[in-house]
DNA sequence: AATGAATGAGGTTTCATTCAT
DNA sequence: GATGAATGAAACCTCATTCAT
């Protein structure tokens, strides 16, 4: 157990950030202790120090990571698509994305919410933006390939297109459960305050993509 | 100084949430403390839960009536408009009003995003979800007073709109300043993550706005 | 409860470092843990830090104020003295005050050796310096008081002597049990090793006083 | 390198000791870390714990070994004098090893302190007591060269006089620096406070020699 | 009603020591 | 035997919240 290799470190960090994760499926960040990831993390506290400086670390790695995997899957996909896709194609590959992410990926919007809010003021600012870069990188190679297979959109653009995307789905996650508090369903349902995240987003990106192809075609 | 009046009290309750409403315009919920709230209030710490069973409770409040107070000021502006608002009229008032959000209210935005994931685990439900209720019944008349104004929406669309708008706005807010760390501007701008809110939000919202028309007409 | 008078946080205060005190009397400095005098003081661990910024500040508040109040004793028993007092009396009285210092207040003298090599290090200077100023004033009247009664001896070389006899408690102090093994007797005695402490001081103390009056004689 | 042999044992013993030695020459024991030990020594932390079961054992070998060097160095000194040494040569004799155990071998008395209060809490017993007991032989075999040569004390007596010696430099020291807070000059001056080493001690051990041959002359 | 002292939960930090390799 | 990662104990610290007056 010498020296740890550097995917050695990396696995361990992984592990409690895992964790963390888990807890957070159900949990909000507030309610998560550090105690308690160190014990299901079955390390000892002092061990999540050496890898996590702070909590916040921990959760802007979870977002940083989770996104950097995200995109990466995106990279894949599209690279199995044929060389040209069309724009309809392509806005039902977002929309099939947008569901994705809602339904299995949803921790990651929710990290979204609380990364300047929270995160920032007290995560590593050296570690997050060596994160950011490569997140960036990770990004720019994206809208490459998007740009490739889709006429009508550039590289930048549809880098930019993932931003706005999660930020149509942060936002609306930002609104929901206003017919509910804490996550208990109220019985006076106020009906028109409630967002269906799924149709919400997928109809709110449609009209995006739709505003967006047609200002291109002009 | 016994026992106050409804008012006293009211106006008391009222200076806290103002004292803490311009500390969150520069600073964040987790850094802005009860002992400054207090201080800055010119009230004792222990007054403050007098008023306020928790921290979350005041920024809850805030909340609630800054959307109360601009659902209002939106029935008033609209009851000053003819009694037909063509669709193109209906679209720019809510553009106006989208940089009026982002412009001068954006704490209300802010606010919204820390509602579910930080508030609501221990803000007071019933104070809540009564200020709930009354903001809803104004959401109602909104959408009345606005599907009255303007065919091809109707009282339940347009109350619904209002949350979209808040949306938008917040969720592109959750995306910005990703070429910022914790407020400060960095060096190496990651140019494809940058949102630019005010510009991001119109369009997006004329997108949605346009799409949503565009739907109805069918 | 609202605003301690100086009188009741110094109470407090008092409280908290007598419990120290108390555990001290049986127990190692490194043995001792906030944990457990918070426990004995019937308060928060929280309080403790409000009176006290470090555990060594605890302990330095004691070695301060049991000097302080040693020496105030001094000065009232000395005012009950006699307005002549002989060289012969004078070092009988040493002689007792060493024996006293030993019997009922070896803590003092163990907290003595702690001060520059554990507790310096951690203590807050300005508070250490307030009091050790306030000492200090009372170690010259003591010397003043006693210069008076004593002819022979000036208010600086009286002053001094004080901290001669505890240099003398304390050097036998860390030269003892040396037959014992942290407060375990060993069959073995190393018995031209072993202090007692009793005679041993006195013995020096007057061995001291002798030749301190002999060479001012000359 | 599986297989140590004694001596290669001892000698990385001693390097570890050494280093422990030297940190402590400028620095206290509670703020030397192991790793700074480790690191300086050249080994790795894990190493520190094969040759040393805690700290403490490692700051105990400093003391034990310290003094029994310095105790050999006596014999040896001894041996080279005149078969009969006066009291007064004797004393002058004692007199140069005070200087030269506060000018050379300060960290020894200083190790002295820490002996009960810190060290033994935590210091293997028995290696400590081997060692003990090896001291204890050579401090009777320096007891009774120096009863050979010197009339009027006994090999217990000398023996013991070097406990003394060590008490009182001891003592001293621990009431030095009450001029200083932290080993940083202050500049109100408690000039009465202030101990000079060298000449306070020397001058006791002279009034105690003084007192001790004067009461064996009766 | 108003207050600030008291509280305790939990994050942070340091470090001697243990342990797997 | 050597190593550094892992560990847990305890200091330290902040802060929302409680409570006695």
């Amino acid at each position: 157990m010498n020296i740890l290799t550097e995917k050695q470190r990396t696995e361990k960090a992984e592990k409690i950030a895992d964790t963390a994760l888990q807890l957070f499926q159900t949990r909000s960040f507030g309610s998560i202790t550090m105690s308690q990831i160190a014990a299901k993390s079955g390390v000892g506290k002092g061990t999540l120090f050496n890898y996590f400086e702070t909590k916040e670390n921990i959760f802007m790695r979870l977002l940083l990571s989770g996104y950097q995997d995200y995109f990466e899957n995106l990279i894949q996909d599209f690279q199995k698509l044929p060389s040209q896709v069309s724009v309809e194609e392509f806005s039902n590959f977002m929309i099939n994305q947008t569901q994705y992410l809602i339904r299995d990926k949803s921790v990651l919007v929710r990290l979204n919410a609380l990364r300047a809010p929270v995160l920032e003021g007290r995560a590593n600012m050296d570690q997050t933006l060596a994160g950011r870069q490569v997140l960036y990188e990770t990004s720019q190679r994206l809208g490459q390939v998007i740009s490739e297979h889709v006429t009508f959109i550039s590289k930048s653009e549809a880098s930019h297109l993932f931003i706005v995307q999660s930020a149509i789905i942060s936002g609306l996650m930002n609104m929901m459960g206003l017919d509910e508090f804490d996550h208990e369903q109220l019985s006076p349902k106020f009906t028109d305050f409630k967002i269906n995240l799924e149709t919400d987003a997928i109809q709110t990106l449609k009209f995006y993509l739709t505003g967006f192809f047609a200002s291109k075609k002009q």
